[in-house]
DNA sequence: TTGTACGCGTTATCAT
DNA sequence: ATGATAACGCGTACAA
């Protein structure tokens, strides 16, 4: 059995409460004593027992970290530079994988909130719908710690939201092209999450604001895998082949505009003369494909880093914002003239 | 502030002995004074407080995962992999990125013991040192709960381990090349861990099973960052300008055979006739180029979910084996011949 | 089958 | 500055 604060008292010859301030820095110890103390301490290695600790606390210094899939490249980046941080700051990270799905998202966070976490952070903006009902579950949570959005907003008490202008990011990127010279441009999504939204609001955008009004048939949704590279590239073939004409194309996701420089080298198109393309989230597959890809940096590094800063102020009893936002950063490549 | 055991059990007119037997499943219970209990249970939401469970039981069921970096391609996946398995088992994960350091490594662990978690997961084979004074680590912490090696083998106490036979993987990798009438095969690797030692010894008992000894010119370390692709481009341009002359390489890791392929494009080599290139781990950079990559999958599922089979075993007092060892699967595509 | 009473290892509140 | 002691909320012998 591990030694408990009384064998540690014993040995040091004062009592229990001598020993918790010791272990909790109080100013109300004489040097000499806690000296003595700290001896016996760290002569039997003891460290307090983390249950009755967080008995007494109220908190064991743990973050809930959610996420749909801690595999997909952007998510995980999010939640390293999130648990870094965390740690650094003297708090751990609970992980919870809890797909797509809204049901299985609800009953995870029930659980997560019975461990007494002191945050949730949900990381991505599947977590955010827009039935008002479906974000029930947010609100609840929210009652009892403070939740953290990444790059969702909702507006709700103890939520904060820390995002990238996804919609100027898009609008921007698309106007590029469309300065360019460049009317025809495919726009190729896979995901109704919040951020997705705001992305093909901010290409539509643009596309109107040059008097390009007839998006419609240019708008594709792929609802396959983004891992499979291959279907990507046929879904693209496929609709060029029933006539769909394109000189440009952008992308929600960087792995969907790999799938379009491979059309596009498939077709012997001249890249970016013939075919233009811009990804997002410049990631390193914007670099694997000769030509290398233009994408949007929305610096995930800059939005984590707020995130927790708003988050520890806000668990030491700041005053904070309830949203942040940042500017992507749209980096050329050779993908784009 | 939150409903107590004693409030529910005043409220369904039992003692908490009867309310935790409900909680625990015990089978010493009437059905309707179960029914009773759960009954209000389920009106006021009552969850047990963690903290005075987890000092009850001494256990909170959660498992440390500990991984260098969770946003490594390889390493995000088995990450992701083992918290889903893991909580449908009832278990959380504890999410640790401990860098590569052995001096953080270490210390994180200490915290992460002091935490009261179940079991500890150590993905990714650099936990464990050729020195082995840097792996008293492991011997200490298996001295308080079970470890489990993902990718790594090291005998000791209570230390399980699970990985894939990288050396018989690289062996039949390199063999396939030397078979196809390829001698000068590079090899070109980025780390020193247990597993990329192991893939060394492989390639390099290919070349002298073929009679082909001097392999030393032919291996290289490259020691940027893998998500740096135009480096590993340009640092096998400056092995050629050298006057290296090689006409396969074999990489330990996906985005170095990426660097091959830009190169070899670069160069207008043809691909597989000049050049051959096998990369490592099947992941999905091998489909971002054109050509596509031949490489070795390793299987991270089947190794994952043996891991927490033997763990769960383990916790559940099983006698396990020390070592589960799988075969890795060469998947061709096309920058082989 | 059910209830009582104690133990778990802390923190926090009083005295002194 | 230090010590005694009461919570904290649950699990579980043991008793009934």
């Amino acid at each position: 059995m591990a030694l408990t604060i009384y064998d540690i008292s014993k040995k040091a010859g004062v009592s229990i409460a001598t020993v918790s301030r010791v272990l909790n820095g109080s100013d109300n110890v004489k040097a000499s004593t806690r000296e003595k103390v700290m001896k016996v301490i760290e002569e039997y290695d003891y460290r307090p027992n983390a249950f009755a600790r967080g008995m007494g606390l109220h908190s064991l210094r743990t973050i809930g970290i959610l996420c749909a899939d801690s595999s997909d490249m952007y998510l995980a980046r999010a939640v390293y530079l999130l648990e870094r941080e965390l740690h650094q700051n003297g708090y751990e990270s609970l992980l919870c994988c809890t797909g797509y799905e809204l049901a299985e998202r609800k009953e995870y966070i029930r659980l997560i909130l019975s461990k007494k976490v002191d945050s949730l952070i949900l990381v991505g903006s599947h977590y955010v719908s827009d039935v008002e009902e479906e974000n029930e579950y947010i609100r609840e949570a929210a009652q009892q710690v403070p939740v953290m959005l990444m790059n969702a907003s909702y507006r709700c008490p103890n939520v904060y939201c820390t995002l990238s202008n996804d919609y100027a990011s898009m609008f921007e990127a698309t106007s590029s092209l469309i300065r360019a010279g460049i009317d025809d441009i495919l726009y190729l999504y896979d995901s109704n999450s919040y951020s997705a939204t705001r992305k093909l609001a901010g290409y539509k955008a643009a596309m109107k604001n040059h008097k390009l009004q007839n998006t419609a048939p240019l708008i594709h949704y792929y609802g396959g895998r983004t891992d499979q590279i291959n279907e990507i590239t046929a879904f693209l073939q496929d609709l060029a082949d029933r006539g769909l004409s394109f000189h440009g194309v952008i992308t929600s996701d960087d792995a969907l505009a790999i799938g379009a420089v491979k059309y596009g080298v498939q077709n012997n198109l001249r890249i970016p003369q013939d075919l233009a393309i811009i990804g997002y989230n410049n990631s390193m597959l914007t670099q694997c494909t000769v030509p290398e890809i233009t994408s949007v940096d929305n610096q995930p590094d800059k939005i984590t880093h707020q995130l927790i800063q708003t988050l520890l102020g806000v668990l030491g009893g700041e005053e904070k914002p309830a949203e942040y936002m940042f500017s992507g950063k749209l980096i050329k490549r050779q993908t784009t003239p």
